[in-house]
RNA sequence: UGGCACUAGAAACC
């Protein structure tokens, strides 16, 4: 069985899920793990409405979802933006208490956030029993910046590094994003600026973001200046 | 003492 989940993830992790199904279909014995391997494997793959209907597939067949099932079916909703699914998914979660596990509240911000219900996926991050993960802040800063308000994705930004987090790379991305949603040219240039402070890395896109960001403002030599100073290629 | 796990922008192009 640790054989075949382990080629069966293999397969669904570089996209060919035809063979995962495959392999899923002819193994004589499953466990929890194949199922989560192939589950999570549609979701990312091309096929999230695969990976709910196995999700139901598989209480029909008397198995009980584990964290890592729900993470998979999560993921599924995301893509899907299916906001039903994803509700059922969440109620299951709480009757489990599966939501005791960071990883899991992260999922279910990020599936309310990619479903649009940016003040669901904020009430989450606001009650979640466990300690935020340098990942919550991330999945909530971006859930503004994308489908909300930039300026509370920048107050969020803040506000983590009064919790006591230490932004990466990725927290900048959301944050320098929510100033190019939001038009906060000035606040974006400080963020990139502060990032080499930090000594956060930056790669393409944080640069690409601010380019576009003073581009759009009409700051062009700003703009070309940063592109010159790029230590990569541009894309 | 093994296998499955959460976050990544915009524009342009098609």
């Amino acid at each position: 069985v640790l054989l075949q989940t382990t080629l069966l993830d293999v397969f669904a992790k570089t996209g060919d899920l035809n063979n995962a199904c495959y392999v899923f279909d002819e193994m004589g014995m499953r466990d929890i793990a194949s199922w989560n391997a192939l589950i999570a494997g549609l979701a990312q793959g091309s096929r999230p409405s695969d990976a709910l209907e196995l999700f139901k597939n598989m209480k029909v067949e008397g198995l009980k979802a584990n964290d890592v099932t729900v993470l998979g079916a999560l993921s599924a909703c995301s893509q899907l933006g299916a906001i039903k699914e994803g509700e059922s998914v969440y109620n299951y979660i709480r009757d489990e208490r599966l939501d005791d596990n960071v990883i899991v509240c992260n999922a279910v911000i990020d599936m309310y956030a990619k479903c649009g219900l940016v003040e669901k996926a904020y009430w989450v991050f606001d009650n979640m029993s466990c300690r935020k993960s340098l990942v919550t802040w991330n999945t909530m800063i971006m859930a503004f910046a994308m489908y909300g308000d930039g300026v509370k994705a920048i107050e969020l930004f803040k506000q983590m590094a009064q919790a006591g987090a230490v932004p990466d790379n990725v927290s900048y991305l959301a944050a320098l994003c929510a100033c190019n949603h939001a038009g906060m040219v000035d606040e974006g240039v400080r963020l990139f600026e502060s990032m080499a402070v930090c000594g956060v890395s930056r790669n393409v896109k944080h640069y690409g973001s601010v380019v576009d960001l003073l581009g759009r403002a009409g700051r062009l030599e700003e703009a070309y200046k940063i592109i010159n100073s790029m230590p990569m290629v541009p894309d």
